[in-house]
DNA sequence: CATAAACATGAACAGGATTAATGGTTTAGA
DNA sequence: TCTAAACCATTAATCCTGTTCATGTTTATG
């Protein structure tokens, strides 16, 4: 009774990804006849073709293309499988990687993630940035092991644990007219530029909760990728920006810049640790979450 | 180099499934030896000891114990897999998992099901209860292929698709009071005895859209698996509930019962079919989908 | 204390996986 | 158009991994 092997999986990704035969035996460490043979195996044991000659290569069937996904998806979880194991030897060793869904969360990570590396020399940390994880799914699909995002998903089988609360402000001019008032409305921002990370305006908190609801606008919108530019150009008065109030503290100095509410209530945001809800994670991993957790209290 | 394979999560899944060396030899179609064998390789060659004596039997090493919750994890992915890869043979056949997150999201289903089934005679159905499954991790892990949910979660990796949308109604006797205005205020229900679906209050929309927004709440609250039940109890006068008014509709002639708006706007649903961000799905499982947006067309 | 249950070990074996050698196609390029 | 190179398939021989068999050791049980 024939098995799907994680080495059938190597190789119909190895061919896939190198293109021929050959250069998957050289990969895996096999000869061209080898990989031959092991075709035939899979495929007369599965009793499904999945790849068929054209011209001197190999192709991929649609049920290769299926077998091949999954594959893509399973391998990487056997690296990190080995990866942790092999942790157990050499004492305390392991890898967090951390997912990051937002800017701030950034921000708010290095101050986190410098005092665990202090903790934890044995221990590496991977940050990801959104575009080199799938959210949610790599959290399920063991990409990432811990998700900062600012936008938690109580589900089962996830965990999200809040870590930091913060306000989000409007960032001026230190002369700017507006500050005369003691928060921002709606309409004030009608004839600003806005400043703001290269996201989607949905995902942005000031139209979802600011603007939208009372059906505001900008005059002008402009994307930056980098923080300091940014408040730079806000420091020129080129524009106003939203961003947490703490990083608005820490530039006071530098940059020529004050901060108001957004409306009465003001705009108030919190980030999460979102964790799968795993039977036994790593110890440090575990400690990663206290650690932020204790950062919370330092941080009122 | 060693590679960690899918027979070596098999072993130590049957180890401890079934407690003895020698009975997972006998489910694996191997000697005791053969397994014992087997445990000493991957134990040298991954550098880590996985189970240690205790008295004649082994047991997980806290090494062990983290390989074993992966094997349970990965292994019944690899056996899904060869399920619809072998389904590449036998024509259009295969299975469909479909997971509920809610009560009426049954009742719904029923009506999408049946159809279906007639459509696709070689593919089958697996309909998933709550608690046999974790909700999204299951959508991630494989576990099920399309979750049936009134709260969409719009991820990167996910898709949410709205396919019935829906009234929530407060169901009273057909001699109640309340009958009398037009819609129901969170205070006429301060003196009912309010009768529900066993799970949390914070997954009932009366209290998360009605209720809380507000301060209110009812006299007495229980809870009751069956909707039959329900039903009959509002019908003999011993409560009221909340259900989409689809279903009272059918439930009209059989009991005595009515219904009237929760608030001035009334409280609107929509049921979501979530799936994976897959490349390349079955064929059968996005005509499903399809199915199902069809019969939102069918049903105003 | 005898017995059975359970795991470990060593030697021998079988068969599956690997390779080398060769042949058959296809393609690029002169 | 022809040649050489690139690539995959097949055969037969070989290697070596994983298996079994036989036996040993430890531990629980009555």
């Amino acid at each position: 009774m024939f098995m799907l092997e994680r080495s059938d999986l190597m190789l119909i990704d190895a061919i896939d990804r190198l293109g021929t035969v050959t250069k998957a035996a050289d990969e895996l460490y096999l000869s061209q006849s080898a990989i031959s043979h092991a075709i035939k195996r899979l495929e007369t044991t599965m009793g499904v073709k999945f790849w068929k000659k054209s011209g001197r290569n190999l192709v991929l069937t649609p049920a290769g293309k299926r077998l091949l996904t999954h594959a893509r998806r399973l391998l990487p979880q056997f690296e990190h499988i080995e990866q942790e194991i092999s942790g157990f030897k050499s004492g305390v060793q392991g890898k967090l990687r951390i997912g990051m869904e937002c800017y701030p969360c950034f921000q708010w990570l290095l101050k986190i993630v410098a005092p665990f590396l202090k903790a934890y020399p044995q221990v590496d940390v991977d940050v990801l940035k959104e575009f080199q994880f799938a959210g949610l799914a790599g959290l399920f699909n063991y990409d990432i092991d811990i998700l900062v995002t600012p936008d938690p998903v109580f589900r089962p089988g996830l965990e999200f644990i809040p870590v930091f609360a913060y306000e989000q402000v409007l960032v001026v001019n230190s002369q700017h007219a507006l500050l005369q008032k003691p928060f921002a409305e709606p309409r004030d921002l009608l004839q600003e530029t806005l400043l703001s990370y290269p996201i989607e305006d949905s995902r942005l908190d000031i139209y979802t909760q600011f603007l939208l609801p009372v059906g505001g606008s900008v005059r002008k919108h402009k994307k930056i990728e980098n923080t300091e530019i940014i408040l730079q150009m806000v420091a020129a008065n080129r524009g106003v920006t939203v961003l947490p109030r703490w990083l608005i503290e820490e530039h006071r100095e530098q940059f020529d810049i004050s901060a108001l509410p957004l409306g009465n209530t003001g705009i108030h945001k919190q980030i999460y640790l979102g964790v799968r809800e795993d039977s036994d994670p790593p110890k440090f991993q575990r400690d990663f979450v206290s650690l932020a957790l204790e950062g919370k209290l330092l941080q009122p």
